[in-house]
DNA sequence: ATATAGTGGTTTCAAATTGCAACCGCTTTT
DNA sequence: AAAAGCGGTTGCAATTTGAAACCACTATAT
């Protein structure tokens, strides 16, 4: 993933740090479709290939974006987190997902309850994402 | 600028409107820092090279983003100016910069009243900006 | 204990994208 | 008539991406 040097500009700080292809569709995964394997990040409807998934990941945790840990039911198994840098992308991400509702005809509208609470209460659906990985 | 498949996903759907290296760097300069003109984008301090800012003009017009108009006082001149799709857009970006300024330590926050408005009023900051191309 | 499947990747290599630099045709200014 | 401004295009090398095969280790089933 290509780099700018350093910037005084926060909207450019944002695109080396999360702005890529893939990054936001890795964070949406962990976020809104709780997965944390990286088994599971390879079967999205998306279909990143594994080794930019193994990059992007690597990525990420050195932006401080993700964690890292073992997952103590499984020696071979690692479990990827949100951090706190990613829990406050949160309102950015909410607002992006409300405007790709408005202009996209495609958008799956109906399924699921994280859409219908996108429209309803997406302050509430913060709070629930929040506290999902505060516990 | 590669595209992936229609999606039923607001935030691919994004990402595959605006979400590549240039494109809100492009936005950033025409919403905030009042450019319209091709030279003019070339001369931030990003230095977006010529061919991708004319392939990324391009995409952003198709994707219903930008409009380019003849400029009157100079035949030889091109305007480019935002959609209301665009200035819907305005939200995301503004908690983009929010997110920005929070986590980048070489965020310039004192010059401009830009950045002074985003902390203190940005409902503010988006409505001034709205108004100036509603005019 | 032995084979099978699951886990998180790495390697290889072709294709696509990017980025730099030079150049171009037209228009406006001097 | 010359020079500078305008919005680009062209050519090409370097980087990035993406698909597929492969791998080492761990866990599970027989």
């Amino acid at each position: 993933m290509k780099k700018r040097s350093p910037t005084i500009c926060p909207i450019v700080f944002s695109l080396d740090t999360f702005g890529d292809t893939w990054s936001l569709v890795i964070l949406r995964d962990i976020l809104l479709f709780n997965k944390s394997h990286f088994r599971e990040f390879l079967v999205s409807k998306e279909k990143i290939a594994s080794n930019i998934l193994s990059a992007r990941l690597e990525t990420l945790i050195d932006n401080g974006l993700l964690t890292k840990e073992a997952d103590m039911n499984n020696k071979s198994a690692a479990i990827y987190k949100p951090t706190n840098k990613t829990l406050e992308l949160l309102p950015m991400i909410l607002e992006m997902m409300k405007w790709g509702v408005r202009y996209n005809p495609d958008t799956d509208r109906k399924s699921g309850p994280i859409m219908h609470l996108l429209l309803t209460d997406p302050e509430g659906l913060r709070t629930s994402v929040v506290s999902k990985f505060k516990a």
